[in-house]
RNA sequence: GCCGGGGUGGGGUAGUGGACAUCCUGGGGGACUGUGGAUCCCCUGAGCCGGGUUCAAUUCCCGGUCCCGGCCCCA
């Protein structure tokens, strides 16, 4: 027997029409933006996926070689692939690009609540603005389609400008910078406190990276964190940028977090994660701004701004609904070749009129066929027998009430 | 890559170092040649894989694998 690979998973009717439902809400939301929507090939070559990341991405790419010995990789995320094709085919055109995508990705891990070796992701890039009111236009979006499927969710904002302001202070090293900045990322502040000091830094480094750290919460805590940086000035200027982009956003609700590092090293300014309040796999969504990835990729130096959902966790993260479907079976009172194809005739006429509808496949008694209705939780059954159909009509029986009527064969679509 | 808990028909389960492995449900067919949630009958179908201990393993031990979850990282 084969069984699937690890880390995938199959999708029953069921959930599939669940997913189809709320993918299409959130595509809503996105066109209603005016973002449009593109698809990227799901394997690139490996070059293009390894640019932008180190050794740890490396190990999650599913990579393989095509026949002409080519290195290709399936496709972690979506990013790179768009600014990939931003530069390929759009990168003339008027500013900005609005772009959105669903689409599945893959990585080579091992496999948790939420976490899936193939998983999808839905998210947009906005090209070629540099303003904050690009990043507030993100933000928004990324919520209102939080809203739209009904995720109870929270949203944390910060800044990279911050940080780095502080570190080029400080003349550390790129590696102790990304150290200290994953330390953060996964607020394990012991070992950042140990880290800082194995790595002999100053009083002053020390204090002020707790003390940043600390200002977790509302707007409010901005004015605090002014004071506190008041001698950084790469720092202030980032936080104006950060203030600026709040003035945006349209929800109060947000928390101001600057221990937001975000693994994923071409972030350069605002960064943001919104998470679902169901626990596990909490996080839900994650972007941010990157104006330098398109110049890394080979383009003219444009600033960029985007995010993802991760549309599995949004799946965990609503409120559980049923899908109802209308369906009809047509039930043929007896095996007999002249009722089986009058049975065709009525499904086809019900179709054409956009019903959905079954014919008995198995020639089944009429009592089984009606208790197959019942398990399958069919609404509506066509009795199709030759007492009736010599007077032009059929029996529709509900099930749920048991009331059965004859109807004329005209006036049939009428009544379903 | 690391750590914890699991794996019995399609789904849900019971039990056991020893005979054909329990029950419910589901699926197919029939009793009933035109009316359901019904009854009865028949059929279908299971101890993840490999090794070890043992006269004997589904049961005990080890390894792997897959699932669930945690770390890392992220969506």
């Amino acid at each position: 027997m084969f069984t699937r690979p690890k880390g995938t998973r199959d999708f029953l009717p069921k959930e599939m029409k669940k997913r189809r439902i709320v993918e299409e809400k959130l595509r809503r939301v996105f066109e209603s933006y005016n973002f449009r929507e593109i698809l990227t090939p799901t394997f690139e070559s490996f070059q293009l996926l390894s640019r932008k990341t180190g050794e740890e991405i490396r190990r999650q790419l599913f990579v393989f070689r095509d026949h002409g010995g080519r290195e290709m990789g399936l496709r972690p995320e979506i990013t790179s692939s768009v600014v990939r094709l931003y530069l390929n085919e759009l990168k003339n055109y008027p500013k900005p690009i609005k772009l959105y995508y669903f689409a599945n990705c893959f990585r080579y891990e091992n496999p948790q609540a939420g976490r899936y070796r193939e998983f999808w992701q839905m998210g947009c890039e906005l090209i070629g603005s540099k303003y904050p009111i690009a990043d507030g236009e993100v933000i928004n979006l990324a919520m209102d389609g939080l809203d739209a499927v009904g995720v109870d969710y929270e949203t944390h904002i910060g800044h990279l400008g911050v940080l780095k302001g502080i570190f080029q202070k400080f003349n550390l090293s790129e590696e102790e910078e990304l150290n200290i900045r994953r330390l953060i990322d996964k607020e394990d502040y012991k070992g950042l406190r140990d880290y800082l000091e194995s790595i002999e830094s100053s009083q002053e480094l020390r204090e002020i990276v707790f003390t940043l750290l600390k200002f977790k919460g509302e707007r409010e805590v901005l004015g605090e964190v002014r004071e506190v940086l008041r001698d950084y000035p790469l720092s202030l200027q980032a936080l104006r940028n950060l203030e600026e982009i709040l003035e945006f956003v349209k929800k109060e609700d947000v928390v101001i977090n600057f221990g937001i590092a975000r693994g994923l090293d071409y972030y350069t300014g605002m960064v943001f994660e919104i998470y679902g309040k169901r626990g596990g796999a909490k996080q839900v969504c994650g972007g941010g701004r990157y104006d330098n990835l398109i110049e890394l990729f080979g383009g003219e130096p444009t600033p960029a701004v985007g995010f993802a959902y991760g549309f599995d966790r949004i799946m965990m993260n609503i409120p559980d609904f049923e899908v109802e479907e209308e369906v009809i079976l047509v039930v043929p009172v007896k095996k007999d070749i002249n009722l089986l194809k009058k049975s065709m005739e009525i499904a086809d006429e019900l179709r054409r009129r956009g019903k959905v509808v079954e014919v008995d496949l198995m020639y089944r008694r009429l009592n089984k066929a009606l208790n197959y209705a019942n398990t399958m939780g069919i609404r509506k059954v066509i009795i199709v027998g030759e007492r009736e159909l010599e007077q032009g009509m059929v029996l529709l029986r509900d099930m749920r009430t048991g009331e059965q009527i004859g109807v004329k064969l005209e006036e049939l679509g009428e009544y379903v």
